[in-house]
DNA sequence: CCAATAGTTTAGGTTTGCCTAAATAAAAAT
DNA sequence: ATTTTTATTTAGGCAAACCTAAACTATTGG
């Protein structure tokens, strides 16, 4: 099934909504493609013609397994290509979007499975949110900022929201990025710094302004 | 002045029909195109009302400065994505092509001024064929096959015709990629292998059926 | 319960980028 | 120099993806 960029933006818009809410309503959809009611309505028809979503006129619509199926591929493209874009050539996190939204329409089955390969099968995007992998699995979590991390759990670096030269140059001297595996030995009253376990080097001590400024996800416990 | 990705394409082949012709017909056009004569003339219309070209009606047409200027921007895009494609993920020469056509309409300045940064301002694509740089430059230059070289003339290594396991394996091992400066010091006239200088490093041996499946390409003499 | 309002769909229009078929201009052949 | 052939343009249409305005449902409040 090959789709147009447009019925590509509008099943990831749906499946974002679809988190909230178990079933969309047009307003919702318009308000978030940024569009009219009526052209929802017209792409409504197109997309369950296609057996991409189930429509009730005046009632909603919510993806059909193979229109979840494409949605979380479109994620997965929009989410590798953002962290392509931060790890690789140096965009801030918050100027990533915009352009992963123009790069995942890119339809090449091969040019996103090398991207994986090369990005080294990266797990979260550099707002934090998890890259499903081929098959659309993706690692659940609880996102939250390294003071908040409870001690002795594990967690992956997702982001980090400060993007100054300082503050880069001291996380660089600490070998913290995204992907690094972190974990809170012990918080210091007098300050609240933290001395943090960094796979796979070893012990630091970082200020409280500093983890406040470094997200992280643990998983959700099985 | 944006563009749509049609137009884009438009100008993109009028640019490489013009290396032949100096002026352009509407069926050349839409065979390369692989369109019908009736839209090319829709679509020269359009061009020449924005600026874009001259079109004299039954006369053919040629790029403006401001379209050539354009033009160039586009296949520099094209050409930076091959040799992503190529060097980063990959991909072999022959493969490049198609993703490089969509990937060359992503309208972002600083994607692509960060990605050629990224590659370190590569001059040739995996074809061989110069790279513009973000002033529209390109170096201008004389493509053979390695065993054509003239001796002790320096030459850079933009392609490899042959993209078997071996052959890769054999060019690593002598450490020659693409870009690689080489030169020509001596034929051997009993099995017509080559002994060549590879900067920066020192002198190798190569045989004749190697020389024929690299290419090179020699600055001009100005 | 029924009217007002909020939400949704229908009807009809626009633009872009294509197309076919017919008309016209230029080039080639007799 | 005509006629024939080839190349190009015009005219009219179509589909995608939008839009506005009008019509219609559903919900809600009196």
């Amino acid at each position: 099934m090959k789709l147009s960029h447009s019925e590509e933006n509008y099943l990831k818009a749906i499946f974002h909504l679809q988190m909230e809410t178990a079933t969309v309503s047009t307003n919702a959809l318009a308000q978030e493609l940024d569009a009219r009611p009526a052209s929802i309505t017209d792409m409504m028809k197109k997309l369950s013609q296609k057996g991409l979503l189930h429509y009730k006129p005046y009632y909603g619509f919510y993806l059909s397994a193979e229109g979840k199926k494409l949605a979380v591929h479109i994620v997965r493209r929009h989410r590798l290509w953002e962290y392509f874009l931060s790890e690789k050539l140096g965009f801030s996190w918050n100027e990533v979007h915009p352009v992963a939204e123009q790069l995942e329409h890119i339809r090449s089955k091969k040019l996103i499975d090398k991207l994986d390969e090369y990005l080294n099968f990266p797990q979260f995007d550099p707002h934090g949110d998890p890259i499903p992998d081929g098959k659309g699995k993706m690692k659940k979590g609880t996102k939250l900022s390294l003071d908040q991390l409870l001690p002795n759990q594990k967690a992956a670096v997702v982001r980090v929201s400060n993007q100054s030269e300082e503050m880069l140059e001291l996380l660089q001297h600490k070998n913290i990025g995204i992907g690094t595996v972190v974990e809170v030995r012990k918080q210091f009253e007098f300050d609240r710094s933290l001395q943090i376990k960094i796979e796979p080097k070893g012990l630091e001590t970082i200020s409280e302004q500093l983890a406040k400024n470094i997200f992280v996800i643990y998983e959700a416990v099985k």
